[in-house]
DNA sequence: AATCGCGCCTGACGGC
DNA sequence: TGCCGTCAGGCGCGAT
């Protein structure tokens, strides 16, 4: 389940074997993912060397002078950086091969994720032109969460994960933050003061940060099999820990179902 | 415009 | 042990 930090932490990864390196071939095994993946790929990449990868969101911009590709990891995606010659594992439904003898390999058992090729501006695409701000960027504040808050009934922990507030935040960070805050996740988005706002804006900045930060650690084995972030050894305080006791006061966390979603907090500490 | 609920998909897990 | 039902979960999309 990437949230955002894992998006970065692959990003952070990956990079450096695939920028200004030029792709040899395109390997598209099952295309069969949330959208399929576009054919003939391999006939616009070939010979073209990756000018830049970078972080819309949750998607991954892997950047020619041919067009961008464009990468959603969905829930159960991963990229991993492999010797080209590395046998191809279930799941394993995409490569992109490089000159440098390494091949950077997209696996998604779920296939909730998907792959696009845009030749034009690709935050112009429909998928991520109305999105909201980076969570971690100065446009990102309490301020604007109040402003766009206004009116709305929706559950603040809705709200805040809604891409086009905000990007990034997922479920375990939306439970995770609103702890922090000591907001009730199922309070009336517009019934919210811009103190709290402000609180919470901070409480989200700093636990992607962390969780970043922590993503962070296991870059150094990037390229071996174990491609996974370790950002879910950061101690989550509420996400998952139904009926153990809040490290703030002791209460049981409660669990409760929010916009088809599992959310964790603690009665008594968040409002 | 805002909100709600669906469905894609497979591995993990619980019950028998 | 094996089979089956259930559930999770990002997020776009159609319906309201």
């Amino acid at each position: 389940m990437p949230e955002l930090p894992e998006v970065e932490t692959t990003l952070r990864g990956i990079a450096p074997h695939i920028e200004g390196h030029k792709i040899q071939k395109v390997i598209v095994r099952d295309s069969r993912l949330r959208w399929p993946v576009p054919s003939g790929l391999d006939k616009k990449l070939h010979g073209h060397s990756i000018t830049s990868a970078s972080r819309r969101a949750k998607y991954l911009l892997l950047a020619t002078d041919a067009g961008t590709v464009i990468l959603h990891l969905g829930m159960s995606g991963s990229l991993r950086v492999v010797p080209v010659k590395t046998p191809a594992e279930k799941h394993d439904h995409v490569d992109f091969i490089f000159d440098n003898g390494l091949c950077l390999r997209l696996r998604d058992p779920r296939r909730f994720g998907s792959v696009h090729f845009v030749s034009g501006n690709p935050l112009e695409h429909k998928l991520l032109n109305k999105l909201g701000p980076e969570p971690l960027s100065k446009e990102f504040s309490g301020e604007l969460l109040f402003t766009r808050s206004r009116n709305r009934k929706i559950a603040v922990k809705t709200f805040i994960m809604n891409n086009q507030v905000v990007v990034g935040v997922g479920n375990i960070y939306a439970s995770e933050a609103l702890f922090a805050a000591g907001i009730d996740p199922r309070r009336e988005a517009g019934s919210i003061s811009k103190a709290r706002y402000l609180r919470l804006a901070k409480a989200i900045k700093k636990v992607i940060a962390a969780a970043i930060k922590a993503g962070g650690t296991t870059l150094k084995d990037f390229t071996q099999s174990d491609g996974k972030p370790g950002y879910f050894s950061q101690k989550l305080k509420v996400y998952g820990r139904e009926g153990s006791p809040c490290v703030n006061c002791g209460k049981a966390i409660q669990q409760i179902t929010l916009g088809q979603r599992a959310s964790y907090f603690c009665s008594r500490c968040q409002r």
